[in-house]
DNA sequence: CACCGAGTATGAATCGTTTCAACTCGTGGG
DNA sequence: CCCACGAGTTGAAACGATTCATACTCGGTG
């Protein structure tokens, strides 16, 4: 609780207080005797610069908010790291926020960051945030949309196209012969499962005689993957589709386990169903039948949503601007032979 | 950069500052009617708390600092989760940062935790940082140790007895007829590695006719694993041992990769090698052999370590303690028939 | 010898909130 | 009718770093 300031070590020093805050922030106006013996004192009292105050001054901290709909994907963990990475290149800290697919904890997440006056605003949206981001860059705080489009361009973004992802996924399961398509995702709120799903329907479109199944899911996880796919198993195997997108990679890996777990009745993957995951997460290559997935450069979105969030802070009267990304396909037995 | 402060609010509601803060934090102390005018001119303004300067007076902030050896590991993100959950049911917020088994990093994180004044800093240790902790405390941070122990008690901890993991995993391999075991992990820095191994050490003492290898990797990754992995396929088969105990659940998933994935050489997971795994990690159990492994709370962990570090800042006067989780196997396939 | 200017150092003002002692005012008891 | 009391309200002080106009110091120049 010594709790000591600049004005202690003003004193120990025998400067003012000015001198000492020169020699923290602008070392070239302090002569090299005076600065040497500030940092004696510095180092002698064990002074550590109080941020609060510091950003009280300045207006704005030195943190970004992120804000992603699950922390526990390892495709947003490794967002995340993109982020942070960059973001201590500048010399900032990333604070994370887990919305988990939950309006009010997003909503909080926002709240709480524009209190902190965090530098800006990463976030992946669940709700309809726009609204919202709008009060927010008008009282000063810029927000980048990672991992989805700003439907009207009034926000700049970081996003993969989904849509070709999902013309990707499902154009290469026709291409491999099969006909009865199921695309497993949810909730449709989400654009990304919204966009993956049209790049399927597309697909589908393009061919002829191939059938698309739509099976919502409450959300984007192993869970509900594995519902997901203990229902598909539960039906006789003619009513089964020949092949699953599912609308990410833990969704795909859960329906992965309930197909291959069931002791019973002998479901082969990719025999009997092909499986599509999305996002290329490091497990994919390791599940039981490793899996054929879309990936995005999950890390490169988050730098880059960086780089453009501190270039339109530092010129505010910058355009906003949409970086899109192309996802690219990787196949792995779960579409194999 | 309307920058609306308590000021305007009071002037537009007609009342003094100190009004306006208590309508805030003391509601109770003041009128109904003046508590809705107040309140109106908030919403009108669109005023937005700046917590800069209310932590400035407060003297602390309302964040909790996380330091964690690898965000990627979905082990410390499920401790996170579990942190952030319990963190939000007291108002604060959780910033995460990562270490990523880099010293400098770590050092980093802590130096910057500090000047925000966080509530206190709940820290899975990478290079030795107790001195440190010593430092940040006289100075009125409190530590928590998240994952592992305090060797000298000074700090409050919530870890999971790894020693008896590593028994448990190792005797279970031992019980299950094999008779060449090899220990894979690294680097011996990070204490739970160490203390798996001595576990695992302690459960060959106690057999007869049983060998332990130890096999050491650079970092708990999956690409670690598979370098190891392939490094153990690559032997003669007499060479090879007959099971393999992992250090993490990344490490082992890498193992299982190289293993499996190598068309040649036909080694079978557990015919010819069973594995064993530590973390318990979702994926697991989706492994191309569903993988064994030890499991531990995490989610439990960080809850409990944010709830040492709350009772501890509202009496700092409270002697550290440590809680010791008990870790729990889980069997699947890569060591069963 | 007075004056100049470059190079340094000073310290009061400032950021926006919370706290707290002091004040106001209406009410009920004596 | 006065006083004491309590509930409600006020406004200035404090938190700690940064900024910037001002002041000081010296060596050099006219």
């Amino acid at each position: 609780m010594a709790a000591t300031s600049i004005r202690d070590v003003a004193s120990r020093a025998g400067v003012s207080v000015g001198t000492v805050s020169n020699v923290m922030n602008h070392p070239d106006k302090v002569s090299a005797a005076v600065a040497e013996r500030v940092h004696a004192a510095i180092t002698d009292l064990g002074f550590v610069r109080n941020d609060a105050a510091r950003q009280l001054r300045a207006g704005h901290s030195r943190t970004i908010g992120l804000i992603v709909l699950d922390s526990r994907n390892p495709f947003f963990t490794d967002l995340a790291r993109g982020a942070e990475d960059r973001a201590a290149d500048s010399g900032l800290v990333v604070m994370l926020g887990n919305s988990g697919e939950d309006v009010a904890r997003e909503s909080t997440y926002l709240d709480v960051f524009e209190e902190q006056r965090v530098r800006g605003v990463l976030i992946s949206p669940f709700g309809d945030v726009t609204a919202r981001l709008e009060t927010l860059r008008q009282r000063g705080t810029r927000a980048v949309l990672v991992d989805r489009q700003s439907e009207d361009a009034r926000f700049s973004s970081v996003s993969v196209d989904d849509v070709a992802g999902g013309s990707l996924a499902v154009g290469h399961l026709i291409a491999t012969g099969r006909r009865r398509i199921a695309f497993v995702g949810g909730p449709f709120e989400i654009r990304q499962v919204w966009e993956r799903r049209r790049g399927a329907e597309m697909a589908v479109a393009a061919a002829s005689g191939v059938s698309l199944e739509i099976i919502e899911v409450p959300a984007l996880t192993v869970l509900a993957g594995r519902s997901a796919g203990e229902a598909i198993a539960a039906r006789p195997a003619a009513d089964r589709p020949d092949a699953v997108f599912a609308a990410n990679d833990l969704v795909a890996m859960g329906i992965l386990q309930a197909l291959t777990m069931r002791g019973s009745t002998d479901i082969s993957v990719p025999r009997d169903i092909a499986l599509v995951g999305y996002d290329d997460i490091d497990f994919a290559r390791a599940a039981v039948v490793p899996l054929s997935s879309v990936r995005q450069p999950s890390a490169l979105i988050g730098q880059t949503a960086v780089d453009i969030l501190m270039e339109e802070t530092s010129d505010p009267a910058l355009e906003p601007r949409a970086v899109v990304f192309q996802p690219e396909l990787v196949v792995r037995e779960s579409t194999g032979t």
